[in-house]
DNA sequence: CTGTTAGCGCATTCAG
DNA sequence: CTGAATGCGCTAACAG
């Protein structure tokens, strides 16, 4: 079904149908005449050969580096929400934390229908700069600073300083119960690479240890993708290392969550394996090792089923939101002057 | 940048240009003049216009129902695989669970340049069936049986049953340890909208029960959303109810968590609220409630943090393999006999 | 108000 | 091997 068949049909032109589809000046008659063949055929315009023309999509693409996160999907939360307000309707390519994917899906959207992408950003290589510098459409990168776009990144290193101090205040709490000096913290972070995550947020982590008097030692720290499974394995390698470990710091609650299962796993105090296995009471979770263990991000998910561990909360939501905005501000307002917004975090230690 | 300009650039006809960038015949001696020029621009052909002229995106559409679930993001982890392997990219729709928003999604992959559309199912209702009977390009569901395209589903019947059977000797053995009929069975279900959740887990559920002589009764029925905050409400409504549940099994393990919130919170055996709470160890989650949870799904972060509740494993995974491998026959080969899989289950009873 | 015309950027005939 | 010409489906002038 085309234009000009519908055209044929209701014996009128192109153009008119165009019109009667576009909201443009089309008598009452016809108007009548091409509805009827509209609702007969079934006919739906080609928005490809429309935006071939127009160069306008009212469509945004969102590069994310995974779709199943809690952070991630509050970001596309807010996104969304301001698109659809103002018209836009949003398109995901996920890059399963895969760089050269994340370059394909960039060019992709580049060459494709979209007025505009948002960039939810881990590593920024050099390739990504090419990229920014030179995109047909806006950009805006929302997580990551970035000198070559539009941003709007998190206060990593403020959050990670902040955490620092809480941890550096519990390990002390714990060494009063314990005796001085008996217990070390640990820390599991990300790729360096990322620079929000694996630079600023531990930086800050160990300054706001520093504070306090506290040292993070190399041997107790290891790196681990973004991944609960890996954060499982590098805190089981430092339980098996090291034996006066007090507190594991995480760079993200995922990981966090695979560390409190290396504990129940290292501690031998989880669960019966078995349904089958006697009477005992469906406890899900007994954590008595002492271990304790932080966070990032203020997962839901984790803080329902444990009770909360201490983290921060960043506005994930909210950066989206501003993302958006920033992006339709180019797009639909032609906005030329560069952006950088950061924003904060608070603390969240368990208080609900 | 257009193909015309790259032509003029380097001496030849756009003709040769789209030649050079097809692999069509074009002589070394233009190859080399034409390669240069766009290595110098930077050009990047239009897919856009390309996809106006041939019919064909190398593109796939996927319309899910939100982004932050495991299930989800396995399904699409299977369908991503097969379609990279076949060259073909995957572009993602999020309706929110808002089915309107599902037709809109699917009516833009419809106008859009995408070969074919995998819809991940919640609930079909009479205006998907209607787009699945017209739409323009193929459509394949994913987790949802229906005779109006091709489907691949699971069996949520015979997983339901299977539960059933546990969730009895479940609490036939409370029964043993507590007294004789002193505990009963709650059910924390989602809308019947949902074929393959809300109708047939659960009939398979009741079924399950009912052949061990075991009824669920009206009152210890609840409907949720697919949230977790939405599980927490439904099972808290429960507790304050019912004083005799010893089991309450949910729909999903994204349901189940927000039960084992409730009965952490209910049974106010959570951890402390503040760390400032004097040197109370970390105990991440303590249960003694008895209240056992069940779920489906098979959620690997529920498993790790909890050390696992009795559950099913679907081949999410499977699914969106064979989901895409279903969609490019029909893409490339033109395969027309339709097709209907339903993939099996696995009861994971925290045996790992 | 309406139809005709001319492209959007590209791939594909079809004669050279 | 190559270029000129045609049209994918649609919208935006333009002259009625």
């Amino acid at each position: 079904m085309t234009i000009k068949e519908i055209a044929q049909l209701a014996g009128v032109s192109s153009a008119a149908v165009s019109r009667y589809l576009n909201g443009g000046y089309v008598s009452d008659e016809k108007k009548e005449q091409i509805r009827k063949v509209i609702e007969e055929t079934g006919y739906q315009p080609s928005a490809q050969a429309r935006i071939l023309r127009t160069k306008k999509a009212c469509l945004a693409g969102v590069v994310v580096p995974k779709i199943n996160s809690e952070s991630v999907s509050r970001i596309t939360a807010g996104i969304e929400q301001v698109l659809s307000r103002r018209g836009y309707q949003m398109l995901l390519a996920s890059t399963d934390n895969d760089p050269d994917k994340e370059i394909t899906y960039l060019k992709l959207f580049e060459n494709y229908p979209v007025d505009g992408i948002i960039l939810i950003g881990t590593v920024i290589s050099a390739e990504h700069r090419k990229f920014l510098k030179n995109s047909k459409v806006p950009v805006v990168v929302v997580g990551q600073y970035t000198k070559y776009a539009n941003c709007i990144y998190h206060d990593d290193y403020g959050a990670g300083k902040a955490m620092g101090r809480l941890a550096a205040a519990e390990l002390k709490k714990a060494w009063t119960e314990i005796g001085e000096s008996c217990g070390k913290i640990a820390y599991i972070g990300v790729t360096k690479e990322d620079k929000a995550v694996g630079v600023s947020r531990e930086d800050g982590f160990r300054s706001g240890l520093k504070s306090e008097g506290i040292l993070l030692e190399p041997d107790y720290v290891k790196t681990a993708e973004f991944t609960m499974d890996s954060g499982y394995h590098a805190a089981l390698e430092l339980l098996e290392q090291k034996q006066d470990i007090r507190i594991i710091s995480c760079a993200t609650d995922t990981i966090a969550a695979g560390a409190i299962e290396a504990i129940l796993v290292y501690s031998r105090q989880n669960v019966p394996r078995s349904a089958a296995d006697s009477g005992t009471r469906m406890q899900y979770v007994l954590n008595n090792s002492g271990i304790r263990v932080t966070g990032f991000g203020d997962n839901q998910f984790l803080k329902a089923v444990t009770g909360g561990i201490p983290t921060v909360h960043f506005g994930y939501k909210t950066s989206g939101i501003r993302g958006a905005e920033l992006l339709l501000d180019v797009v639909e307002r032609g906005e030329k002057i560069p952006v950088e917004i950061k924003l904060g975090f608070r603390l969240a230690d368990r208080e609900n």
